[in-house]
DNA sequence: CAAACACATAAGTCATAACTTATGTGTTTG
DNA sequence: CAAACACATAAGTTATGACTTATGTGTTTG
């Protein structure tokens, strides 16, 4: 299920890192890593276990890879969490201010 | 991290089925049970991970405990997505529809 | 064009997590 | 009040997943 697949990837905290960083905007795989204690092979399996749940995406430059979020997998989760409105609470005033956004 | 904490219990296939069940209202061990080729102790491990997640809570129901979504769980969920509204395309019907209604 | 680089993949190790069976605690019922 | 019930917990097993150390592929650079 795409669902659990994306639950999933984002429910270890190292690629959740990852993931967090990269909505900061696009990023190749070294860039990623500084920072991060964690070997070169592990951040690719990481990054793969992430675009294989859409949440990210990849464009090659060079030997170099871009890797970006891919919308497909957040709108997912805000679909999926769309179902359940009645259960939040009318006082997230975050979450007012971004129907407002949006609403426009 | 909670955010982990909640993607991760929503990452088991099996949680996250009974984690949707009972959003359809709330419901003892035992009827969720039904039709679920599962454990009893292998529910009751899964609605602690729930619960620790903060994705349900319980109630003592005499000798049965009733349970139920709660919305602190979806409520993060939510706070983290809206983060990252910048992401979400225009073109997600369900969720202009969802910010409407809860605009009023 | 050989070396350095950016990344992926294979294979193996170890920790974690999802299950099992067994048993315990509290509650209701005949 | 003894048996049945609803659920939790303990302990052990097995599958999964996060890591490691090679090694491979393609690209750039001196």
């Amino acid at each position: 299920m795409i669902e659990t697949d994306i639950f999933k990837a984002l429910g270890d905290p190292t690629r959740f890192q990852i993931f967090e960083k990269l909505t900061a905007g696009a990023m190749n795989a070294t860039t990623l890593r500084e920072g991060m204690k964690i070997s070169q092979p592990a951040m690719s399996q990481h990054l793969a276990v992430l675009r294989d749940a859409k949440l990210i995406r990849h464009e090659k430059q060079g030997r170099f890879i871009q890797y970006e979020v891919n919308p497909d997998g957040l709108v997912v989760v805000a679909e999926w969490l769309a179902k359940y409105r009645a259960y939040w609470p009318q006082r997230i005033e975050a979450l007012k201010e971004l129907l407002k956004d949006m609403d426009e």
